[in-house]
DNA sequence: TGTAAAGGTGGGTAAAAGTGGGAAAATATA
DNA sequence: TATATTTTCCCACTTTTACCCACCTTTACA
């Protein structure tokens, strides 16, 4: 299970460290990288991938709106990536702009059980700070659903 | 499967580079050009097209209006076009002007599945912009879907 | 605390991808 | 038929990417 959060940094080939705990979570060398919902990027073994691409794809049709919407933000901008011998991926330049990582700038990367987010550090740390008020929210409603069971 | 966003520039002969990670996953060099739903253009391979203006003729008759809408929107515009040695093709200016292209300008090439989607960088932009709250709804229901799983 | 191994960083180089533009061919115009 | 305009084809140059290797830093352990 993937977890933990790291500080590194993008160099000046668009390329980033993967931490090696979560190297070595994953099987292979090569992963899925797209962008996420809110300011980030996703990166997904291949198996998690298909997963996520076939519910999309699957119940759709190019022509209804909200499947358009998904395959746009969701399918198309995704990158098959090589993990190469120093562990690092190479991140396409639209992919790095849209989550407005910079060339040389520190990124934040997130494990979340079954796959990794990237993040700018800035922008993670404004995430953070305009939902804070939603987190404590979200907290309160799991703190009832646990006191239920 | 086509996947990946590239952005590439229009020329001043209104030629098109495609990303070569685009071109190696379609067999031949001819491709079916056309308006597409939203202000964008589609690019499919033969085959592909074939079915789309098969399921557009197959279930309608021309003496029904919304048939007649979608046969002079899809079908009409279609063209074919070439593929030239260093992997552009030149998109005929009625089109690129149905989708606000212009010489000169930035261009958005989307890998999705079977086809590929042109767009101005610009109205992308906008587009993105103004279906933000339908996209953020459509991920929400996705995640139902996928935690059901 | 010395040494080896693993983890992390930077950069050189060759190949591939992308860009621009000239010349020839085709088409249109006078 | 001569001239102008557009389109197509091709070539050369520039930029980017992929791959590799060397070295520096940290960690583990004797």
């Amino acid at each position: 299970m993937l977890m933990g959060e790291y500080h590194n940094s993008i160099d000046d080939k668009s390329r980033l460290l993967l931490p090696s705990r979560l190297r070595t979570e994953v099987a292979g060398s090569t992963l899925i990288l797209t962008r996420g919902v809110d300011k980030c990027l996703w990166l997904f073994p291949p198996e998690e991938w298909r997963r996520i691409s076939d519910s999309i794809m699957g119940s759709s049709s190019m022509f209804k709106s909200k499947t358009r919407l998904l395959q746009r933000r969701i399918i198309a901008p995704a990158q098959e990536c090589e993990i190469d011998k120093s562990g690092r991926i190479s991140i396409p330049p639209t992919l790095r702009e849209s989550a407005e990582m910079k060339l040389k700038g520190e990124a934040v990367i997130l494990g979340i059980d079954s796959y990794m987010e990237l993040w700018d550090i800035d922008a993670y740390a404004d995430y953070l700070q305009e939902s804070e008020t939603d987190f404590m929210e979200a907290a309160e409603e799991l703190g009832e659903l646990l006191s239920l069971q």
